[in-house]
DNA sequence: GATGAATGAGGATTCATTCAT
DNA sequence: TATGAATGAATCCTCATTCAT
């Protein structure tokens, strides 16, 4: 139970690579038991059920994921830099790890609507940290005062994600990191020719 | 295997019935005939299998959608106008269907990869009709010249799936159709206080 | 469902004759299937889970077991006569079926908790041909008339069944049936030496 | 291994607790252990192996039980004495253990052949009290002298056991000792109105 | 002696698909 | 065409036992 011991992390490292590997439905728990190193059984040392892995994994990963960006777009000097940033490091950290990629835009997508549903709950910081990042945008000045934030909250979620999943699906046969500027620019100038 | 035998339809109907009252991974086979009024074995001289019901139910459906939205644009003035038609669209005809809407946002999100590959072929027809949105409101100088297609496309349809995944999620307790404005606005002119 | 459906009675017969080869903890389904010339899978066409073919077994041979001593003392004379026969058809019947034997009195008393309460029910006529037994007895006066019943059906009972008991696990070596007599002589006239 | 150590004696009250608690099949040896408060390892040290705990609960137990009955009737005069003591001294002491009335009448049964063969052996001496109360009876001349003394044992035990169990099935919510002299009676005078 | 983390074998059940009628 | 009884592969988890410390 003790997420510090070593085989905790082993565990998690190895459903990573077993479900990027295998899929979803064919990531049987004996498999990442092998990869781990570790037998069937130890794994319910360290995880209630198999569903339990699968959160932890997203939990450990995605917890990473978004303190990363928390304390990349803290010293950024306006909530227009620190969406620049925001969508920098949403990109550099999945083109860094092609197997978390595919396993948070495709593979965990298939889990059952309880899983989703924690990995919705997992999901809400991140979520928090784009909400705070448009209102002081409005604040500043640099966002219009008007802005619906859940709605808009959700084009940049949206948009990061449907751009994200494209490149996976397309094999990242190109670079993502590289379009950061060009989504940033069409999400705060739009597509008017004004 | 002739299409427009009255029982591929039924199946079809039952299909799409079955998963939103059932969910994705409940939704049997014999459940299906059952609501059909066939028995087991019928559907398989309709369909070659399990999948194949479903990624018909998607093309059936999706044709549809893509139908009405196409028709629906083909006289509206400009890009801009034929922007808003087909965000409106897209969300009238969810809105119509909420039970089209849950299969599509959420239950046939959980089937494998090789399923979301064909659904994405399905998807194809859609992403065209933005795309060539994008290209005639290049040309007629409404949107900027230098947009990248297939990114703005990634934004246009990441958003407009984002927010209605989150109106399904959130039980449809808002009305989706009146946001159709304020997601219009946002595409266009963005973010940015200008 | 039906009962009466060849296949019901081939799946309960080879249950008999599965648990009595192999014990009850190592009669998997798939044994039974194997011995019943069937699928896996079609045993649950027939039955609603491995208990249920147990609780089925029971039923259906006990039923058997019953019907078959409730004809038989029928047209005996008197509660003593109907008691002698009522042993003398328990020891037949276990007699010429060791296999049932094993299983009734060895095996299916490893069930759980559940299951024996389910036997128990199935057990219950056979308790009541024996009250009736001891009542008749009562009114003709061929017994005391001071006798609680309960309890004497528990004697008669538990003489029985241990008596079975122990010839079952001293492998059938001696002669069951020849010892109806000296169980009825001991059970109608008791120990003492009157 | 030694059995006056105070561990020993620990993990079979331990048992003896977890299997009236929990029932046969959810008696894992690890609650054992910690009921006991030792690790899971010491049982090892004390016990070969699960079986073994059981057997030794029964050992220990069942001892006691005939030990007891043993010396309460030693001082009575006749062997009809000696039977109602005897009854009276099974009925009383499982009265006052409840708990080791439903592990031997029911949790106990549940176990497999190889460990009631062992169970067998334990009850042994009691059977052969029983068959010494039988013989003395028939020199003394205040039972038959035509016993069958196996089969007699047999009556004698599958009725005390057949009531206590039936006893412990109706929750024991009557008065088991105040039976025993009823049950002598029937097994001394039998049914039959002489 | 004592610990407790680690081991790994073992089985009921579901359901997409087939095929004899 | 249509039926529906029959098929059989595939997998998570428990828990008695071990052994390095």
């Amino acid at each position: 139970m003790n997420k510090n011991r070593p085989k905790y992390k082993q565990i998690i490292e190895a459903a990573v690579e077993v479900i990027a590997e295998n899929g979803y439905h064919a990531s049987q728990v004996s498999k990442i038991a092998k990869k781990a190193g570790v037998a069937d059984g130890t794994i319910y040392l360290y995880f209630k059920n198999k569903e339990d892995i699968l959160i932890s994994v997203f939990e450990e990963k995605m917890g990473q994921f978004i303190n990363q960006i928390t304390v990349s777009i803290q010293d950024k000097q306006d909530a227009n830099k620190k969406l620049l940033e925001l969508i920098q490091m949403h990109f550099t950290q999945l083109a860094e790890n092609p197997q978390l990629a595919v396993v948070t835009q495709l593979e965990l997508r298939q889990s059952n609507p309880e899983l989703r549903l924690e990995i919705n709950k997992v999901l809400k910081p991140y979520l928090t940290v784009i909400d705070s990042i448009i209102e002081e945008g409005m604040k500043e000045g640099v966002f219009r005062n008007s802005l619906n934030i859940p709605l808009v909250r959700q084009m940049i979620f949206g948009t990061l994600d449907e751009t994200v999943t494209n490149w996976v699906m397309k094999e990242r046969k190109y670079d993502l990191v590289k379009q950061a500027y060009e989504v940033h620019a069409l999400l705060t100038e739009g597509l008017a020719n004004s």
